[in-house]
DNA sequence: CGTGGCCTTGAAGAATCTCAAATAATGTGG
DNA sequence: CCACATTATTTGAGATTCTTCAAGGCCACG
């Protein structure tokens, strides 16, 4: 019997390697430079990253991991839709985007990474990612083997109940962001979206008040499901109510309330 | 450091358990009949639900958990949004839709739910459960308890590894959930919920061309991200061009190429 | 200094929503 | 079993939102 019905409606284009150009291709083994292998005990990131909420013991096996870094330039892909599963990949600096393509070319954006979060575990499903990871600006990730990290996750609950969470995590992030693109107007999206990067910069010490959107307006449309000229309209819309400065890719977030209040409770 | 922030734009109504009316609140522990206690191993729906792909050692010990079958009335939740998480359910019989609240009552239906399905995975995050689980029609379910189950599967690798990718898989049903409610039209989505619909009555041994839709037109348009008067009509022009007969809720589909073909590559 | 990519803005058009009304199906209480 | 309230669905017509098409400006880069 066939579960595979039971998942996806939509057929997504499946880019096996043979399909590649193999030169052009970029490496889906990760290319750690030697010197440059990472600890998660030491990393500055590991209070918002993989290791988030694990105590001593566990830390310490996955430091024995020793994860390869690699870098990415901007507008690389680390992985494509169809590339063989092997990597979950942490962002170490930099931004990525994931996205889906539907077989006439459409893209759609899933998802924006920043430093610290993890991108690839849709891949675990089938053996093959689902999505394609693409930098937004020259990034650097640390590629975690799955095998090894499922090997580890083995030998301790906790760390088996980490990775569930992160997965859970990534379930209810998809929730919400569908219900932005089911029930939400293009003003209310954009507003929860810039919120939501707000926080998201604030949680990395950055301004949360003012910052540099990585992502071209197509993206930011494709990501809520909006045109590029909606998005446009509706930054100066904000802009021009006084919520917002914008120039270009700049973001200064004047009232922070009344972007909050655009996306909530509409009393009738 | 605050890492809430890495998730969700969107600020999902709490429904904590305090707030509920504590009689007409459904139980959130299941209440087994005791004389109706499941072995998967013996179930008619192990190979599409969570045993799928186990082999004899883990479905023995699946076994071991006597999960204990719940009966939900049509219209009855199994859990709501805010719950305390602590099992995972199976539909046994019924389908279910799971739905996330707005604070401001909007409503959206993030997935329906038949014969072998699994629900309840995002509760996982955070211990509490995002989305609400509601019968469409009288149901039965295996409430399976996440924590004997993970205690399960630090045992045994096989187990670990099911559980992540039906973790996954769900990440990757939003993706394409995702995919829908960007970048199609209403014709093209109504087309691909029909499609997916189809494939899994079919692979549950039921007809894939003659069903009856167990949700209301509302449910199926909060799904889609369009209102019931579009779902409607939209009905209503698959019929005209001949690829269904549509009378209320009974669906034949009478040309599934183009059904296929209204959300399929548009050559331009 | 010309070129291409990205962004903004306007105007017209299309898709979808809102409001409204009619019909059918279902259940309720007498 | 009937009269009546209730709910789900369909359909029409007008309003609204968003998209499409088009033009122009800005900026980085060779």
């Amino acid at each position: 019997m066939n579960l595979e019905a039971t998942i996806a409606p939509i057929r997504l284009v499946p880019r096996h390697e043979p399909s590649r150009t193999a030169a052009a291709a970029p490496t889906p083994t990760p290319t750690p430079t030697p010197a440059l292998r990472t600890l998660c005990s030491n990393c500055h990131l590991r209070d918002i990253c993989l290791p988030c909420g694990m105590a001593h013991p566990d830390l310490a096996r996955l430091d024995g991991l020793h994860f390869g870094r690699r870098k990415v330039k901007a507008g690389e892909e680390l992985y494509r839709g169809g590339d063989r599963f092997a990597f979950i990949y942490a962002v170490r600096t930099g931004t990525f985007k994931s996205s889906l393509m539907l077989a006439d070319g459409r893209e759609q954006v899933s998802g924006f990474h920043m430093a610290g979060e993890l991108m690839g575990l849709d891949g675990v499903a089938n053996g093959r990612h689902a999505s394609a990871a693409t930098a937004l600006e020259d990034a650097e990730v640390c590629a975690i083997p799955y095998g090894h990290l499922s090997e580890l996750a083995s030998g301790s609950a906790e760390m088996q109940m980490v990775m569930a969470r992160l997965m859970s995590r990534e379930i209810v992030r998809e929730h919400s962001l569908m219900m932005l693109l089911g029930s939400m107007s293009a003003e209310e999206r954009l507003a929860a979206f810039l919120v939501n990067l707000s926080q998201r910069m604030k949680a990395r010490g950055y301004s949360p008040s003012e910052f540099h959107l990585r992502m071209s307006r197509a993206e930011i449309g494709s990501y809520l499901g909006m045109k590029l000229e909606t998005v446009s309209r509706t930054f100066s819309s904000f802009q021009q109510r006084g919520m917002l400065e914008v120039d270009k890719r700049h973001i200064r977030i004047v009232d922070l309330d009344s972007l909050t209040r655009a996306f909530e409770p509409k009393v009738h």
